[in-house]
DNA sequence: GCCAACGTTGGC
DNA sequence: GCCAACGTTGGC
């Protein structure tokens, strides 16, 4: 199984937002870098939930429920989404803070590539920020 | 609101 | 195919 990050402007689609729906496609990256990623989720992934600008913290846990297809809102067949479920909300979100206060986490893709929407996070990384959340 | 980082576009 | 110009993202 496979991890990773995947941003969103709580505006736009926050986690709770995603708790209501119960399920989503993740559209609306137009990015080839960030593609790759989506294409490369397998079913059952689990994907951090970032609220980037607004908060700027781990809020949650999903997963990937169905495998990449076709982005529905556009023709272009360069672009892909994934479908996601909620899995939890995190009691404590984690703040890009306090990743980028903990070394273990240094190496992590949303402090060394900022920009990427969608990125992968190692399990070690995964395993770090379900500390930090206070999960278990 | 500014600006750094970085991806994309387009002229050559 | 290079690279300058430009646009966008996202932290501050």
């Amino acid at each position: 199984m496979n991890y990773w990050l995947i941003k969103s402007e709580p505006f736009k689609y926050s986690f709770d937002q995603l708790l209501k729906e119960k399920k989503t496609f993740w559209e609306g990256v137009r990015n080839y870098a960030a593609r790759n990623n989506l294409r490369a989720m397998k079913k059952g992934d689990l994907l951090l939930f970032y609220h980037s600008n607004e908060g700027k913290d781990i809020v949650g846990i999903a997963k990937v429920v169905g495998e990449a297809y076709q982005d529905p809102t556009t023709d272009d067949t360069n672009w892909s989404v994934v479908d996601v479920a909620p899995v939890k909300k995190l009691k404590n979100p984690v703040t890009l803070e306090k990743i980028k206060a903990d070394k273990r986490l240094d190496q992590m893709a949303l402090v060394k590539l900022a920009r990427l929407s969608v990125q992968p996070v190692k399990k070690a990384e995964f395993d770090v920020i379900m500390e930090l959340a206070g999960e278990q």
